[in-house]
DNA sequence: CGATCGATTGAGCCCTCTCAAGAGAGGTGG
DNA sequence: CCACCTCTCTTGAGAGGGCTCAATCGATCG
């Protein structure tokens, strides 16, 4: 297992007010670990024995009810942590979180945590910004599926990927990492049948081009007003 | 400002790993305030200038949406923080936060927050654990709304509400404080007239009992068999 | 005792789900 | 390299849960 290249995780928020000795330190605990396209990092439910940084790649968290349905917590990019499950005091993981893409993660024993929030206290801060952050991003979820029809919902829920991991193209912005229309339902609380109607509707209008695991935003901006869009406005919900 | 009784709020899980000198050094820097019925504490959008411990009472944290729509983030019971936008970060409130009793609050200056995490980082990591399973609350609460009908998600918000701030009467439980069918509504993503409708219909079946502002589960195991049951399974979704 | 606020209830509609087929794309093994 | 198989996506038809609109009732409070 070779060291961790400091450099590249200096600047990540996880990292704020530490100097790069107290980075090297906190590095010498953690290990590095690849995962294939569609591995488990983690199942939930299982002993939360760990927590991770994602350095490259794409990782999905789902949670499955004790009926089998499935939904998408959120899809983590590369320099956040996830599996935080240790640190807010879990003793199981709550969700899987799954490889959507080839991916390398930094691996931390679920012990070190107590050991290196003692010692660099920052870490706790920002992670209490982090699982802050988080919480918002949460509520709004719950606001928009309160208040918003399945279209708004997944106008947002693409928005939102693109600004996390949008890879920009010449003719749009695509999504950079492989994500069905099933994937899209459990972002938003539809079925598949329902995104991919949604879908069809804007590739005819050409707002987005999209085929299989794949979608490009053409007009970004449409989809904007898309998603603000008040079919009916009631404000008395 | 009389001296917040210690001992009150010493065993509470935010001062978790403190000593009581420790502790006095925190209250110190608290004032407490009373909050009238139906009076907010802070609203959403203005500056984060405080943090709060609710001492007695109760009070509701909702977002209201740019198109006046509101949802209800959560009830707060004694003994939670709340309003703990400097912690994670936020300089406005993401919410509005109401008095729905007559309430006693423990309030600390945003400014505070620093300096008392620095001199005891388990502050932070008690906070942390708190965000932590709120988020964890909230995560439930999306896959309720992606997976559920309205009378499940209505029967698992009140067996929650009961379990928070539930008074055991000799015919049932009663929910401690006063909320109303829209309150319910905006914390299912429902209508007041569909939470009506399923009061009403649990009424005639003798499973609450319930008025203005006002609820009682008589037969909570009932209440629970009902939030369980899944109408129609889908594996897919 | 009037006014205001919360609760109830009916009627009709529509958005979205469910059920059902089928087509296309990509991967795989012989 | 082709045939097959699986997985994803598409699309139609029909049903229904919950919303919207509307009106009324009841209770609490000043």
């Amino acid at each position: 297992m070779a060291t961790v290249d400091n450099s590249m995780v200096a600047h990540l928020p996880l990292f704020a007010g530490l100097t790069a000795a107290d980075l090297a330190e906190v590095l010498r605990e953690a290990r590095s670990s690849r995962f294939a396209k569609s591995s488990a990092v983690f199942e939930q439910g299982t002993d939360a024995t760990s927590f991770f940084l994602l350095l490259h790649g794409h990782v999905r968290a789902s949670k499955t009810t004790p009926s089998g349905e499935q939904i998408v917590v959120r899809y983590v990019a590369p320099g956040e942590i996830f599996g935080v499950a240790p640190a807010i005091g879990l003793p199981h993981y709550p969700a899987t979180a799954t490889a959507v893409d080839e991916s390398v993660v930094l691996v931390w024993p679920a012990t070190a945590w107590p050991r290196l929030v003692a010692r660099f206290p920052q870490l706790a801060t920002n992670t209490l910004q982090t699982v802050g952050s988080r919480l918002q991003e949460s509520h709004t979820r719950v606001v928009e599926m309160s208040t918003q029809q399945v279209e708004q919902r997944v106008a947002h829920a693409l928005l939102r990927l693109a600004k996390q991991s949008g890879r920009k193209l010449d003719h749009g912005v695509e999504i950079d990492f492989p994500i069905s229309r099933q994937d899209i339902a459990q972002m938003t609380g539809t079925t598949l049948h329902t995104v991919s109607r949604i879908l069809s509707g804007w590739e005819q209008q050409g707002l987005v081009e999209s085929g299989r695991q794949r979608i490009v935003l053409r007009e970004p901006h449409k989809i904007f007003v898309l998603a603000e869009q008040t079919p009916g406005d009631n404000s008395t919900r």
